[in-house]
DNA sequence: ACAATTTCGGACTTTTTTGTCCTATATTAC
DNA sequence: GTAATATAGGACAAAAAAGTCCGAAATTGT
């Protein structure tokens, strides 16, 4: 378990703004809390299990994977946009690439100081 | 040469909306534009020469092309993230797909009436 | 020269997103 | 049971984005 205040200054990040995050998270299954002293956040599954995809998911949604890329109504093969064909085979691989990592193989990749998340 | 108010009506969207878009384009360069009575806007080039990556550059910009897909601050061989080949592969696919197509092609193969732009 | 038409560019308003703060509720240890 | 500590969730504020409007400037035809 660890808490927002500890996060935070790991992070260097505003508390209520960290905090928000992590209960969004809550709401979106990907974390576990609990109330009270010794509490705290924790993932929602074993870190084996959770995927780029997981958090694509909960952070800015997957509506790529079924979606015209061009903004057309639908994407569909009935009536396939200029870029239809293309599409789908980058769309797949992009859906290979987030689903085949998980955060405990990240975890381990990424044990150097260099990797630091930043705002966008 | 389209007027604003042609199109407006042909589109169905509002004219100040629509103003600013065509506005902002003319910025950007993709279209021309002349003042006056008959006057109006039109492709800044030949359609031939327009791709789908210059309207992404001028409507979305194309930081995707340069940019670490999982938000880290640059992109490089020297520090990759968990995805960086992977991702390469797909961006420059990506950027295949967009610079392969242009709008005379389109335009040809979109003159279906079910084919409307719609906002997303 | 004048009147009509059309884009230009900034000001303004509204809506959406982002970020902050405060009170309530749950949990723990004593 | 009480005090301390942690998250929950909604209210609020600020900032950014999206959309609207209007007067100015340019161009055309008479
Ligand atoms: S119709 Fe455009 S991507 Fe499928
Ligand atoms: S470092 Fe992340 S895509 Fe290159």
């Amino acid at each position: 378990m660890t808490s927002i205040k500890e996060l935070a200054k790991k992070l260097d990040i505003p508390y209520h703004f960290l905090a928000k995050i992590l209960q969004d998270l809550v709401y979106k299954g990907l974390l576990t809390s609990q109330k009270g002293p010794t509490g705290g956040f924790a993932l929602g599954m074993p870190a084996k299990d959770i995927t780029l995809f997981h958090i694509v998911e909960a952070i800015d949604g997957v509506g790529f994977t079924n979606r015209c890329v061009l903004g057309f109504p639908e994407c569909s093969g009935k009536n396939p946009c200029a870029v239809h064909e293309q599409w789908a085979g980058l769309r797949d691989g992009i859906y290979q690439m987030l689903v085949g990592r998980n955060i405990a193989e990240i975890a381990k990749e990424m044990r150097k100081p260099e990797y630091r998340a930043v705002a966008r």
